[in-house]
DNA sequence: GTCTATACTGAGATAGAC
DNA sequence: GTCTATCTCAGTATAGAC
């Protein structure tokens, strides 16, 4: 029934060790030993640690696809898309508690050591971002939408942040019912004349 | 007239390495060679790279206290104060484009490393919690205090992140206004009956 | 397609001369 | 206090046997 190939398996585990330790702390010895394979046969699939990167940015990259074509199927309702997509701080508290946002963090990490792939990861926000942005244009708030997707993708970012720094996850159910009360009210505002609130 | 230390200088090359490069990333020989010195020399002064790190959050530390106090000095009045935290987003909007949050940044790292200096990097985020819940306490918001001052630092690492990720200013702005309107608000309910706003 | 063996590099760390 | 020389080790990468 399982139909992983080698090459599957060694992204998997590399896509989880540079979630949990950071791309450049995580080596190919580590990834190796996950997959439980030689370190020369890993070099049969991938020649260089970048071409690793790559192929988990692009899993990463059809994950989130699917995952935002099934909060579509979910629910018409824009309000409930959206909302969906702040539950996800809930849904993986957990993770986000140990070790943040995996787009943030790698994001973060990419940036600092100026890595080609850098763009790649910010390619993972842009998905968020144009999907949330949809949201909203269909909440008929088209002038405003690409800010209201920015803004809600910036207080998830902190949220995973702040978390992970203090291990507090009560901190991430509070916000996340700030963050719903808050679409609420810019919805609200929409139906009624629009007033800019927050 | 410079009377700093050959300790204080790499001290202050490791901070700015650290912040924009990472950590990990940042050799031995990137300070020695910042700091024009060798790196046996290097050696003399710091036995580990563990022990540079402890001493750049200790000199952020001294940095952040300084800092807050020029803030209390500036202004009696704590609405003010908040809003020069906010502000730092604007006045250091060139690095923070550049390299995320040093705060931030450097608090995720540690934690995926696992770093024995994670916590100290935490008690950094504690300096600003804290200075935070006191100006809000200072406005007759005891209750909710703390709340607040974690969710205005989680929505600037937000910003932080997002602006970094996308290389936007003008999302830096807009967001900054948008959180001292909500300062505002939140102060405004304070006074007359305290109805809660986001 | 998978493994072993091995080369190369750079980083962390030490010893000891000046 | 500063330097050079040197060691060790981990990480990346290659060649080639099976």
């Amino acid at each position: 029934m399982n139909a992983m190939t080698t090459r599957d398996h060694i992204v998997a585990a590399a896509d989880l060790l540079f979630y949990r330790q950071g791309y450049e702390h995580t080596s190919f010895a580590d990834i190796a030993g996950a997959v439980q394979i030689s370190r020369g046969n890993f070099y049969y699939h991938f020649k260089t640690k970048d071409e690793i990167l790559q192929a988990v940015i692009g899993a990463r990259m059809a994950d989130t696809r699917q995952m935002l074509a099934a909060w579509e199927a979910e629910s018409e309702n824009p309000e409930d898309r959206i909302r969906s997509f702040i539950h996800i701080l809930i849904a993986n508290r957990a993770d986000i508690k140990s070790f943040g946002c995996p787009v943030g963090t790698l994001t973060t990490e990419l940036a600092k050591l100026n890595h080609a792939s850098r763009t790649g990861a910010t390619e993972l926000f842009s998905l968020f971002r144009t999907w949330l942005r949809a949201q909203f244009c269909a909440l008929g708030l088209e002038e405003e939408a690409d800010r209201l997707a920015m803004h809600i993708l910036a207080r998830s970012q902190g949220v995973a942040t702040l978390a992970s720094a203090f291990d507090d996850e009560t901190f991430i159910r509070h916000e996340v019912d700030q963050m719903c009360d808050w679409l609420a009210t810019i919805i609200d505002s929409a139906g009624s004349g629009r007033q800019e609130r927050n």
